[in-house]
RNA sequence: GCUGUUAUAGCUCAGUCGGUAGAGCGCAUCCUUGGUAAGGAUGAGGUCCCCGGUUCAAAUCCGGGUAACAGCUCCA
């Protein structure tokens, strides 16, 4: 069967398509300047790259040309020709057509290996393939060229800094047309722009990588905090808060001052070292550590909202998604060794229940033994199968990511999927078997004998400011009723509804809603439009006849007028609203 | 941190060949009292990111910082 009986939903087949793709977008580079040297261009989860170092930086204005002569290069129909070579033959022949990096790819395979390349008309590369059979099957008029930016050669940032170029195709002009929209749909979800449009959070120069929450922002976060300690009292958490600043002897007991120094701040009180928690585990452990513990204490739950200082890169920050101060809703754990399995269980279905409120579908990945790692292999075992155990328990299935684990233990993380596809880490639950021991944490067990305690570190949201990021970008701004900044408008049509509209205001606040009065000199169509704006869900509409039949007129941003009724039947539809955090 | 790009009014952005700045929105004042997505008029706002250089003259050209953006590396 030929490759192109596929079709393009077959992963297979649009990988062949795509990294076909970008050997044309090779030849079309060194058709324009022979002088460009290539390195490694494959197809990736949507599209492809190719990395080259070029003596100029590449422009919109060249990614243009690019662009038209793979077009050119599609419309010949150039034959794709797959041969191999001897290594010695394969050096030669990519020294000769002055390919240093292909050179070294070659030599750096393995002695077994066979060496294939694929020649399409003048251009032949290193690629072990599969290919389209022709640069025809190439739809010319739907493939785009989308950015040019940098890499490092092997990913290493001690290597020469290389220039990818990322392109994209389909088989469909209309599906190109979709896939930008959709890139444009981000674009407008962006919680950097809404953040600053709907006044959640802002950054200045003075304090790079440090938010600023603005009030409505702070109105989110405490609702969602508010909820945060809800959940967690009905799970059995207690709620402890540690240290921002604690000595240094207790971060090289816990094994962060030799691991993590970079990313720690650090400062000197009283002549002696000091760091800002890059974490709250330590924390937690001078709690546990304030009396001894019996096996009728486990497991011990601390939750911790805990605010946390990592000096991240320069070039790393973006937004809220990387900040370098933000709070972990975290939680440590002592329990015994068989409490494992029944406490991940306990903590996935708080998870499952937290993300089913945000309506964010997720998906769970099992993290195992890292090369580097402590500890034996049985234990590691022991300790994966607990943790996958639970998951299949409670009719989940999860997905294996080998060698992921920290270096202390097995983990389980929780990968939320939000409405564009986009897939952001969240919650995880982390066995660690080393902390402990480190600080030499005991419990009594049922013997009187002395034991050490395992440790679970978990979060749900996993960074608030990250959470808060991801759904603002999720809802697109349009927060669910019972997460609104503001969750009611009054529009009062003339100033002689103020005082009606006045007294409706106390009245929903007293209910604990958050309503505001927009009296602005302004016409009704204009308060509605910039409600709908600030995306506030309930603008409720005030005037004459309200007054005269004791009713409010509302309106829902996505339902618009839903007609007048009484305050009352109001306030239960709202009620009805909230209290059930529809996602609304 | 690295490579590239960018920085002009509260916001989004123009600003040609080097001759000390403009629009729309927002804001203020006045008119307008208007029932489901922008009523009208007038007006006030600028250390053109910072420091230095070239020049008779710099928002504009050059160098160095800072910050943001895209990506790499790293990560919640």
């Amino acid at each position: 069967m030929s490759s192109e009986n596929y079709t393009f939903e077959n992963e297979e087949y649009r990988q062949r398509y795509w990294h076909t793709c970008s050997h044309v977008m090779a030849q079309a580079v060194k058709r324009l300047w022979p002088e460009v040297k290539l390195a490694i261009g494959p197809a990736i989860k949507e599209g492809w790259y190719y990395d080259m170092l070029a003596p100029f930086a590449f422009t919109p204005e060249h990614l243009e040309q690019i662009e038209a002569e793979m077009k050119k290069i599609c419309k010949e129909g150039l034959k794709l020709e797959r041969f191999e070579l001897p290594r010695d033959e394969a050096v030669s022949f990519m020294t000769q057509q002055g390919e240093p990096f292909k050179v070294e790819l070659i030599n750096d395979l393995p002695a077994d290996s066979v060496i294939s390349f694929y020649r399409q008309g003048e251009f032949t590369d290193l690629c072990a393939g599969p290919h389209l059979d022709s640069t025809s099957r190439i739809k010319a008029n739907a493939l785009k060229l989308l950015s040019c930016n940098a890499a490092y050669w092997r990913g290493d940032s001690s290597r020469e800094t290389l220039q990818r170029i990322y392109g994209i195709a389909f088989p469909k002009k209309e599906e190109l047309e979709a896939y930008l929209e959709r890139i444009e749909e981000a674009k407008r979800r962006d919680h950097r722009k809404l953040g600053k449009e709907l006044g959640l959070f802002a950054f200045r120069d003075e304090a790079p990588g440090f938010p600023f929450y603005l009030p409505n922002g702070m109105v989110l976060q405490n609702t969602l905090l508010d909820y945060w300690h809800k959940v967690h009292k009905k799970w059995d958490y207690l709620e402890i808060s540690t240290p921002q600043i604690m000595k240094r002897t207790l971060w090289e007991t816990s094994g962060h001052w030799d691991h993590y120094k970079d990313n720690m701040y650090t400062t000197v009180i009283d002549d002696e070292d000091y760091a800002i928690k890059p974490m709250n585990c330590p924390g937690s452990i001078l709690v546990y550590e304030l009396e001894p513990h019996s096996y009728k204490d486990l497991p011990l739950r601390y939750g911790e909202l805990g605010h946390v200082h990592r000096h991240e890169l320069s070039g790393a920050l973006h937004g809220m998604f990387r900040v370098r101060c933000f709070t972990q809703d975290d939680a440590h754990i002592l329990l015994a060794k068989e409490q494992i399995q029944g406490e991940v269980v306990r903590i996935t279905k708080l998870i499952d229940e937290v993300y089913s409120v945000f309506g964010l579908p997720y998906r769970i990945l099992l993290s195992t033994m890292p090369e580097d790692h402590i500890g034996t292999r049985a234990d590691w075992e022991k300790a994966e199968s607990a943790l996958a155990d639970a998951i299949t328990s409670i009719g989940k299935s999860y997905e294996v990511n080998p060698g992921d684990g920290a270096f202390y233990g097995p983990k389980l993380d929780f990968e939320i999927e939000d409405c564009l596809g986009r897939r952001w880490q969240c919650g995880t639950i982390q066995l660690d078997y080393q902390l402990p021991g480190r600080f030499d944490l005991e419990y009594t067990d049922t013997n009187s004998e002395k034991q050490t305690p395992v440790m679970i570190h978990r979060v749900v949201f996993g960074s608030v400011e990250r959470f808060i990021g991801i759904i603002t970008e999720h809802f697109a701004g349009a927060f669910p009723t019972w997460l609104s900044p503001v969750q009611v408008k009054l529009l009062p049509v003339t100033d002689r509804a103020f005082e009606y509209a006045d007294g409706i205001k106390a009245e929903l606040e007293s209910r604990g809603y958050r309503a505001f009065v927009d009296k602005r000199n302004e016409k009704t169509g204009r308060k509605i439009r910039d409600a709908q704006m600030e995306k506030v869900p309930y603008m409720l509409v005030v005037g004459d006849r309200d007054m005269e039949n004791g009713t409010v007129s509302p309106r829902h941003r996505t339902d618009g007028d839903l007609g007048a009724m009484s305050l009352d039947a109001f306030i239960s539809l709202l009620a009805e609203v909230v209290d059930s955090k529809a996602v609304k």
